[in-house]
DNA sequence: GTTGAGCGTT
């Protein structure tokens, strides 16, 4: 099977990419996000009008042209004021200086990445190839038992450019055979970042909804970074967006997926250490009522029901328990409550950037894979959504065991 | 069948 490749750019005048198409010819939009993260469809420039045309997208799969993908280079489209195309560019620069500042963030600092995933038999060395092919590599480290030295399946790396540690966090990694993950640790998750809640809890999945299908259906609302499915089936997922604000507007949602109704509502926080919910009111975040409307109350609305019996001061102003409590069910439902308070104050309650470097991937509990140079690729051909018709649905593999009796404790991860 | 792995002896 000759396996067809199209040219993707940023840029007219960029260095074209290859990128992979399906089996049916089309392209999906999560292979181009894959190298262009925060991609958002295709444009071109035809040959015969010398106009750009849009590629037609049908949830999330790219659709060739006419005359099929050909030679042409396709340019990356992003959601609007993410990414300027060049003729925008001085647009953008009068527009306002926050633009300017995330251009400026653009060298930061690098911080250690944890790798998740790592076959146990990968060592520092194998780290260190492999990741160098990202750019030069000034740490890695593989964690082990103290007292076997057995690797715990984990570990660290360090770059010295901040692009290629982006590049890495922003893909999945097959390292000695298994996709591994590659994130900020928990321990550098900046305490400054106001982890508003990107991520949804997606209530009444059904056994066949496949994580890749699943990123596939809510790219259309944003950049999907990741997908969670638990194993064995537990009739829910979680889906984690760049934007919060899109996380947030999906929420109370019933959405249909493959002809089955799925319900959307918040992501509850994990076993967490305190700190995203006691210093950033939790998981109705910070946009719009941290430093702006209601000034610096910390541990005010977050901690909920405690504070109930007393009214509490935002700032100027000060809820009774009444209005502490209708504003509660507002948050929990949706932000409009938030619109209305904010707005008296003349405030926005639109919230506002989103944190660098998240990384985008699928997982599903079981990872199949081929040891040996196999491509792995999801063949999955076009995807019926509203309609329960076509099911391409993917039965997942079992990873063998390597043998070592610590392989079998934590088989079928990190896809 | 509606709330998820694993996070660093420096």
């Amino acid at each position: 099977m000759a396996e067809l490749y199209i040219r993707v750019a940023e840029d007219e005048n960029e260095e074209p990419m290859e990128i992979p198409s399906e089996d049916d010819g089309t392209v999906l939009l999560s292979t181009v996000a894959a190298q262009f993260p925060g991609a958002c469809g295709l444009r071109y420039r035809s040959p015969v009008s010398q106009c750009m045309r849009g590629v037609r997208l049908v949830e999330g799969v790219l659709h060739a042209p006419e005359n099929g993908w050909g030679n042409l280079v396709y340019i990356v489209n992003y959601p609007k004021g993410e990414e300027v195309a060049p003729d925008n560019k001085r647009k953008m620069d009068e527009i306002d200086a926050s633009s300017a500042v995330k251009i400026k963030r653009g060298d930061q600092k690098t911080s250690d990445l944890i790798v998740l995933g790592l076959p146990w038999k990968t060592s520092e060395q194998d780290l260190k190839d492999y990741f160098s092919t990202f750019g030069e590599v000034i740490m890695v480290q593989v964690k082990r038992d103290v007292k076997t030295g057995n690797s715990k399946g984990f570990g660290f790396v360090r770059f010295t450019d901040y692009e290629a540690q982006v590049k890495v966090m922003s893909q999945r990694h097959m390292i000695d055979g298994r996709w591994c993950d590659c994130k900020l640790p928990n321990s550098k998750q900046g305490p400054d970042e106001p982890m508003r809640s990107r991520k949804v809890f997606v209530g009444r999945c059904t056994e066949d909804m496949t994580a890749e299908e699943l990123r596939q259906f809510f790219m259309q609302y944003g950049e999907v970074t990741d997908v969670f499915i638990p194993k064995p089936f537990r009739a829910f997922a979680f889906v984690t967006f760049a934007d919060d604000q899109v996380a947030q507007s999906l929420c109370g949602e019933d959405l249909i997926i493959k002809g089955v109704s799925v319900h959307i509502s918040n992501a509850e926080p994990k076993h967490n250490n305190s700190r995203q919910m006691m210093d950033r009111g939790g998981r109705f975040g910070n946009g719009g009522f941290g430093g702006q409307g209601f000034g610096n109350n910390r541990g005010g609305l977050g901690n909920s029901t405690n504070n109930m019996g007393s009214s509490v001061n935002f700032g100027a102003f000060s809820l009774n328990p009444a209005m502490m409590a209708a504003a509660q069910a507002a948050l929990q439902s949706s932000w409009g409550m938030m619109g209305m308070l904010a707005g008296q104050q003349g405030q926005s309650a639109a919230s506002g950037s989103t944190p660098a470097g998240q990384t985008s991937t699928t997982r599903e509990q079981s990872q199949s894979f081929s040891s040996g140079s196999n491509s792995y690729g999801t063949s999955s051909a076009s995807l019926g959504w509203g309609t329960g018709s076509n099911s391409g649905s993917s039965s997942s593999g079992f990873n063998s065991s390597f043998g070592s009796s610590m392989e079998s404790k934590s088989s079928g991860w990190g896809m």
